[in-house]
DNA sequence: ACATTATGTTATGTCAACCTAACATTGAAA
DNA sequence: TTTCAATGTTAGGTTGACATAACATAATGT
């Protein structure tokens, strides 16, 4: 299962979901999406997502175990 | 543009491209098209692929300038 | 010579990742 | 109170990331 921390990453930096999904070339829906985890993008995306964020991938991104 | 040291990683490990979409539960076809560089793969299949190689995300893809 | 394994490659299909557009809600500022 | 920016959310459409299947080729082993 895939989770993410695109919301803590961007708003520790101010920027708005137009914002960033200007910064990367997508829509403020994908950006929405993505924080709601309602979709796995692409790594170009994650990577574009990680640069505007100033962070790693994997501190973006990361995979964890379904519970039982 | 997104490149990638998949071939290069899976080699290195003498995993056959069957075996390491084994390993992130893809085709060999699938793994084929992204040592090509025909798509970019979800972050989740990236997140896989880096620890079924043992690197990092970043080791396996990243993003270069188009040429003019 | 034959079989097997690894890879290349193409065709066709399905579904998820994106898009645009629209409308609702919240909160802050004038 | 009114306005506006930010976000939530849903509907409907297009494209690309996957799948399966098939066939071809090169290399290896028997």
């Amino acid at each position: 299962m895939l989770h993410n921390s695109v919301r803590t990453h961007r708003t520790a930096l101010e920027l708005t979901q137009t914002d960033l999904g200007g910064l990367v070339g997508v829509t403020r829906q994908t950006v929405a999406f993505i924080e709601k985890g309602e979709f796995s993008p692409s790594v170009t995306l994650a990577l574009k997502l990680a640069q505007a964020l100033k962070v790693n991938v994997a501190e973006l991104f990361w995979l964890e175990e379904e519970e039982a």
